[in-house]
Formats: structure tokens, C-alpha cells, sequence
DNA sequence: GTCTATACTTCGATAGAC
DNA sequence: GTCTATCGAAGTATAGAC
């Protein structure tokens, strides 16, 4: 049986290196450019020690995606304990480097079946606790439910900043893109006043 | 020399069944899934035969996407002149097979940098020939410019419904989709009336 | 014009050396 | 605990047979 295989230290540097390497690559080349020896190269390493530290390909994806999730919903907690929350969602959900890797998390999803479940499901706790945060915000703010539903605003606002930061990113296109940043911030403005943190 | 290669003729229906096997591996398991031996053996043919009728992979990804972006404008045009614009452009943007393949060329465009360029430029297209048609709608509903622009409202479009498209086909994620779609569908509502074509 | 035999490269993974 | 030698499978691509 294959599984005996031993695997190296989750604290190791080296592991740790590989890590760092794969998401490097998947943001230059995408995901379908990870394979093992591109991965070590980049860390300056030899190509067997990724299937030391990772039994699969697929482990390793996933031992990056969870680094992310974890950093990716403490920062979102962040930005909705902030003085001004949507302002600090806002620029967040724009974050290029965050953004295009979720990008690529997606498609990978649609590749590889195996961790799909994964990623659903932290996209899922995104979405959920960007809800339930945002729930306070707006009742705070007293906007008017029937309008816009904090529900709505989480989708909208995902929506829109990661198909901007794809088309720039990945395409370098960006008609239209900063008269539909000016919109939404026209909204954000007058919910939540002129922005006093500086743009991220 | 490689290029002195002979390649098959364009009208082979042979040819036709090469490409429509690489739509469905595309969408099926996402773009890296898209090798010659799947793509013959999908075709129920041999894999020497994708080298034959395409020089390079490069060239059969290419070749989908030209048939694509060709039915994809003539199917906005077509749109744009309907009788109810805005809901038969709705409608089209959330076709889900057109939207995940574009996504997934997205995603190559990442990998492919030979490519990127092409995709880059029918993305341009597509917005150019939206934005024409959405001026002159926008125009006739009187709708006032300083609130809401074409240019805005064709990306505003754009992303909702791809994110919306990708949330659900990728990922199965439908959390606020409903709510969402009745949020557009509502605007769309108070400038161009109730919806009177079917649903596509 | 259409297809196949074949070359060569790169990949993921494992067993075993240090 | 860490790393390397090596294998079998799968990938792209070409030259040549029909």
C-alpha cells in the first residue's frame, strides 16, 4: 500500500518553501503550471521532495488553499471590526494578489474534482460570515432592507471586484473599469461617508 | 524545418469533431484536462490526429475560440435588437455553457500567454459591441446618464452574471443567487417594463 | 487528403539511501 | 528526519504510410 509512505514535518522550511513556490507560479501561470518540478525549482530544491512533504499533487494545492482560507477570513474580520467597514471590505475584496488566486482556486475546482468540495466550502464561510457582518453593518447604518439586503450587497460586491481584478489581472483589459469603481463607491459613500482610512 | 508539416482542411468533419470534443473536456474538467489523447479519444479517434488537423495544442484551443467568439457576438447582436434589450441581454449573459467556457478561457489565457492576446482582444470586442448597442437602448429609455451609464451597466452585467454563472457551475454555490438575480431583475423591471419574451 | 508508427519530453509517484 | 535514484505513465509533436 502506498499511504505508508512517510511524510516530512509541517513545521519544516523547506515544506513551508514549497508552499510559497506553488503560490507563486499558479498566480504567474496558473494553476495547471504547478506541477512538481516547477514547484521545486522555484523553491531551489529537487522535484522528489514535493511527494516528501505532499503524498499527492493534490495535497499540496490543498495545504496552500488552507493557508489562504485561514489568513483570507481573519482578514475579512478585520475589515468588518474596522471604523469603516465597507470601505475596508471594499478594498479588501479588491485586493489584487488575494483575488487572482482565488481565481485560480475556482478553475482548479472544475479540475480537480477531489478538492472542489474544499473550496466550496470555504467560499461558502466567506460568504456566510461576510453576511452575518455585514447584517450589523447596515442595520447600523439603518438602510432600508427592502432595498438593499445584506445578502445582496455581499454577492454584488464579490461579484464585481473579482471580475474587475480578473479582466486587469489576467487579461490587462480595463474599459469601463474605473467609471464601475467610481458607481459602487458613489453607493459605499453614501452609506458609510467620505473614506477616512487611506485605500488599501 | 517543423512547419513544413501538411495540416488537414478546415471544412473536415473530422476537423469540427476535434473542437466540439475540446468545449466539452473544457467544461466538463476545465482546461488543463484538454490534451490530445483525451481530446481524439472523446472524438473516437486516434491522438495523432489532433497533431494532424492543429499544428499545436495552441492551435486547436485557438480554433474553439474563434467559432465561439463568432457565435457569441452574432448572439449579443441579435440581442441587442430584440424587443426587450435589457432582458434578452440578461438572458444571454447567463446562458451557463457560454459563460463557463468563457471563464475557462479566462483561466487559459493565465496559462497560455500565446494566447492571452487573442482572448484579451475579443473580451475588448465584446464589450465595444455591447456598449454601442446599450447606448443607443439606454438612449431611447431615457434613462439619465449622470445616474446610470452604458458603460457601467454593461460591466456591472458582465460580472454578475459570470460570478453568479461560475458560483453555481463551478462550485454547485447558490447562497444569495436568488435574491441577487431578483435585485437585477427588478431594475431592469422599472426601465424596460416587465419581462414579456420567455426566459431562455 | 487522411491517418498511423514512432520519437522524445515531462509528469506524478515510490522505494530506498543517508 | 531528510533527501535521491529511478520507474511507468502520459504528454506533445513529427515523419512517413496509405
Amino acid at each position: 500500500m502506498s499511504s505508508d509512505r512517510r511524510i516530512g514535518t509541517e513545521t519544516s522550511a523547506t515544506r513551508a518553501a514549497l508552499v510559497a513556490a506553488t503560490e507563486e507560479i499558479m498566480l504567474e501561470d496558473g494553476y495547471a503550471a504547478v506541477t512538481s518540478r516547477r514547484v521545486a525549482a522555484r523553491a531551489g530544491l529537487k522535484a522528489q521532495l514535493v511527494h516528501y512533504y505532499f503524498r499527492t499533487m493534490d495535497d499540496l494545492f490543498l495545504a496552500l488553499h488552507r493557508t489562504r482560507v485561514e489568513q483570507g477570513l481573519e482578514r475579512q474580520a478585520q475589515a468588518l471590526a474596522a471604523d469603516q467597514p465597507l470601505w475596508a471590505l471594499w478594498d479588501t475584496s479588491r485586493d489584487p494578489r488575494g483575488t487572482a488566486l482565488t481565481m485560480e482556486f475556482i478553475a482548479l475546482a472544475n479540475h480537480r474534482k477531489v478538492i472542489r468540495a474544499e473550496i466550496a466550502s470555504s467560499a461558502e464561510r466567506f460568504r456566510a460570515a461576510q453576511l452575518e457582518g455585514l447584517e450589523v453593518v447596515l442595520e447600523r447604518y439603518g438602510v432600508d432592507p427592502d432595498d438593499w439586503t445584506p445578502i445582496v450587497c455581499t454577492v454584488l460586491m464579490s461579484s464585481i471586484s473579482r471580475f474587475l481584478v480578473m479582466e486587469f489581472e489576467t487579461l490587462g483589459m480595463s474599459s469601463g473599469h474605473a467609471e464601475t469603481v467610481a458607481f459602487v463607491e458613489r453607493y459605499i459613500r453614501k452609506v458609510e461617508g467620505e473614506r477616512r482610512c487611506p485605500a488599501q
